[in-house]
Order: structure tokens, then C-alpha cells, then sequence
DNA sequence: TTCCATGTTCCGCA
DNA sequence: TTGCGGAACATGGA
């Protein structure tokens, strides 16, 4: 679930729950998830303070701290949010939960496992840790830095826009969603598309996560034209005639149109 | 029971 | 040396 308009819906979903609400207890089931501290060191730092604004860089959702810190969650594939009141609403797997001074409780679970807690003095250095490129859907990322940057790859486009320190944000699905609706074939290799195509890809891009951060990643939600929700072999297309496929590319299953994604134009 | 999965990181190879 | 692709990681659900 989380890629970038996951966890945008994960922010906005923080925004108007938890955020400002004094932090009057923390407790940290998962302790292999908190990273670069101590789990005494976590709660010390978010006890007592709130959460006064939120930022998303690709998939780390970030909350200033009434300290000057920053708190940062990252989702793994399975993270998610949850504000509730009664404690029998706690969710299962919730491997952190803010209990705030309103009586509500902020969880963040995570069934698999493979997210990330910290706290950073800033998101700038988060990113700089990471080595994570500009995030894809802010204004600052432009066609034309999208065109330089996939142009240093070598490999396959869809490999390149999954690659976070390229530009941060896409994953494997949302990658394979935005191919789909521009009509390119996921192992077209870089070196293969023109100025023309990527412009066309880039615009793909915003487009496809406008939609989806409107419908709030629900892919149930998503336009009839859309595939997220629906990856599964030889099922019909939903945009031409053709039938979806499935491919292994860079170790990650890859659904794609047989029809209207060819390799070459 | 076996296989698969929306994440990142690490390692070997070209 | 750099970057790409595959495997590993942890764990629940189909």
C-alpha cells in the first residue's frame, strides 16, 4: 500500500487527527522498527511535545515536534495509521502508539515489519541520510529535471522511476500504473526514449498522482481506466482489447499490458 | 503447506 | 569506480 499517495493520504489523515494534540504517553511494541536510538531515548523525545506540522518527502512522512525535531515514519509495505479513541479499537500489529492528551490514540502498525522510526533534526537531513532524490510530486521537481535525471540511468524505465535516490516516491505499483496509462513497456530501456516520450511520462505522472491523492489511494475509488486494484494475469485490459501480464523485472512483479505497451514504438 | 507481497539494503558482477 | 539487478530481510495471508 504505501507509496507516495499512501502516505499523502497517511499526512492528511495526521493533519486533521493527531496533529497539535499534546503527546502525554508513548508505547513502542515493535522495538526493531525504531532506528538510530534507543526506545527510551524515542519516548523521551516525543513525550510532552506534539506533532505542529507534517511533511512528505516520496514515501517518509514527517512531523515537526513542538522540540524542533523531527519524528519520521516510513511504512514499509504494510504500515498504516490509525486514530481512535477506545483502547478496544486498537489495531492489530501497532508497533507505536501515541496516546494524546485528548484521550485519543495515534497507531502506527505494521504487519510485515520492514518500516522505520526515527527522529531527525530536520528533513533535509533525512534525505541526505537516505540519499533520496526530489520528491516526485513537488512543485520543484520540473519536466526538465525529470528528463536530465532519468537520463543518467542505464537501465529500464520502470527500474528508473522506482529508484528513490533518482526521484523519491514511486513504487512498485504506482511505477507500473503510470507506464500502463502512457502506454510504454516497463523494460523499455531508457537510452530508447526520446525528449517526446519522457515528457509524456513525466505528465503521466503528476496526472496519475493527483487522481490517486484525490481518491485517497482508495484503488477502489480509482477511474474504471486504472489497473492498481486489479494486477492480475490475463485479466482483461481495462483501457484497449488487449490482456495483462505479468513479468519479473528488476526482482519485482511487473503487470503490464500486452496490447498497448509495447517495447518499441 | 507453499508461495507471494505495495518496502529498503546489501552484495556481486560488468 | 559506478551502477545495475538479484537476493535477503520479516511475517502474515491467500
Amino acid at each position: 500500500m504505501p507509496e507516495l499517495p499512501d502516505v499523502e493520504t497517511f499526512r492528511r489523515y495526521l493533519n486533521r487527527t493527531a496533529k497539535n494534540k499534546r503527546i502525554d504517553n508513548v508505547v513502542v511494541a515493535t522495538t526493531s522498527l525504531v532506528k538510530d536510538t534507543s526506545k527510551a531515548s524515542l519516548k523521551r523525545q516525543l513525550k510532552g511535545h506534539r506533532i505542529t506540522k507534517t511533511k512528505r518527502h516520496g514515501k517518509y512522512l514527517l512531523g515537526r515536534l513542538s522540540s524542533d525535531t523531527w519524528l519520521v515514519l516510513h511504512f514499509g509495505m504494510t504500515g498504516d495509521l490509525q486514530y481512535y479513541k477506545s483502547e478496544e479499537d486498537e489495531p492489530d500489529y501497532t508497533a507505536l502508539r501515541l496516546d494524546l492528551a485528548n484521550n485519543y490514540h495515534l497507531a502506527y502498525t505494521s504487519r510485515r515489519k520492514l518500516g522505520e522510526v526515527r527522529i531527525v533534526s530536520s528533513p533535509d537531513e533525512l534525505a541526505e541520510e537516505k540519499e533520496l532524490g526530489p520528491d516526485v510530486y513537488s512543485k520543484q521537481f520540473s519536466k526538465r529535471m525529470f528528463i536530465d535525471t532519468v537520463r543518467r540511468s542505464r537501465g529500464v524505465i520502470k527500474t528508473t522511476l522506482m529508484n528513490q535516490s533518482m526521484m523519491s516516491g514511486l513504487g512498485n505499483v504506482y511505477a507500473d500504473e503510470v507506464l500502463f496509462q502512457v502506454g510504454v513497456h516497463p523494460s523499455t530501456p531508457v537510452k530508447k526514449l526520446d525528449d517526446g516520450d519522457l515528457g509524456k511520462i513525466y505528465n503521466t505522472i503528476r496526472r496519475v498522482l493527483r487522481t490517486t491523492i484525490t481518491h485517497k489511494a482508495d484503488p477502489d475509488d480509482f477511474p474504471r481506466t486504472y489497473f492498481t486494484g486489479k494486477r492480475e494475469s490475463n485479466r482483461a485490459c481495462p483501457r484497449c482489447s488487449g490482456t495483462i501480464r505479468k513479468a519479473q523485472i528488476s526482482g519485482r512483479p511487473t503487470y503490464y499490458c500486452s496490447r498497448h505497451q509495447k517495447k518499441n514504438k
